[in-house]
DNA sequence: AAGCCTTCCAACCGCAGCTCC
DNA sequence: GGGAGCTGCGGTTGGAAGGCT
């Protein structure tokens, strides 16, 4: 179920992950966080390009991320946010604690798209059979008639709409999501900068110089002037946490306030 | 049993947006 | 203002696994 490993011409590493590359990242990214993203691969000792890094971290390695065993919930909260929003698969994982844009896009084509497809076939038939639904609806609201829709797509809805959530709740559970890996920095008062970069640099393979653009570019060898200046220490002293459900809290907020019961 | 087909998830790619200089 | 560097998003693809004929 996953691309064979293999190395592009630039000498990147592209393909499955192994257990041991996932174990450096995790490793590194545990022990100094996350700064730079081109840069981590190159001191993790990866042989990834910082986008690959990004990604295998994002979707699979983050300690939040849960896989599989879609709830019925989480089902009807995609379902009514893909009505609302679209393919906006980042705004709607937001949503969803521990689910990522990665997985829930995938979910959705290989789960519910045929739903909402059908449901909607089902719709025409309906309209068809029953003539022009615009003139007996003509008195109603846009949102009431986006309401309509939504509820229309499954009966499970009523399910989600009858158990609204206080914005207060939901908040604070992602507040603690988007505290709860918070990289374990070693920012002290004698932490010694340098002997860190060089610890992380000791593993580190050499590659070949080539071009191309930020992701694609391969992670090449540190230089003396990379050593002196390890590009995370900044980073860690002024920006030692780093959230992954920031952008989302406020549409959290926003979409919680848009549930039947919350106006 | 063997070959073909479908499903579905991990990973890749291109590009838009943001920030900094 | 605009160019470079970086980040994140969404569409697409590769291919293993399981089902079907």
């Amino acid at each position: 179920m996953v691309r064979a490993p293999y190395f592009d011409k630039n000498g990147v590493k592209k393909g499955a992950w192994s257990q041991e590359e996932d174990d450096k990242l995790r490793e590194h990214i545990e022990k100094y966080g996350l700064w730079n993203w081109r840069e981590i691969p190159k001191f993790a000792g990866l042989s990834r390009c910082g986008k690959s890094c990004r990604l295998r971290w994002m979707n699979y390695l983050r300690p939040d991320v849960k896989h599989g065993n879609y709830t019925k919930e989480e089902e009807d909260l995609i379902l009514r946010l893909h009505e609302k929003h679209g393919n906006k698969w980042s705004k709607i994982a937001a949503t969803l604690p521990g689910r990522t844009d990665n997985e829930v896009k995938n979910y959705w084509h290989a789960h519910l798209k045929k739903r909402t497809v059908k449901n909607q076939n089902t719709l025409v038939l309906k309209e068809k059979c029953s003539g022009s639904t615009s003139e007996s609806e003509g008195s109603q609201t846009n949102k009431e008639m986006e309401a309509k829709t939504v509820v229309s797509y499954t009966p499970s809805n009523l399910i989600l709409e009858s158990t609204p959530l206080s914005p207060e709740t939901s908040c604070s559970e992602l507040s603690n999501l988007s505290t709860d890996f918070a990289p374990k920095l070693p920012v002290s008062a004698g932490t010694n900068w340098n002997n860190i970069a060089e610890d992380v640099l000791s593993s580190v393979p050499t590659f070949d110089e080539s071009i191309g653009d930020f992701w694609t570019e391969p992670f090449v060898a540190g230089s003396a002037s990379d050593q002196d200046n390890f590009p995370g220490l900044s980073f860690y002293q002024e920006e030692p946490f780093v959230s992954y459900y920031d952008d989302g809290m406020d549409f959290y907020y926003e979409m919680m306030q848009e549930l039947p019961g919350n106006n």
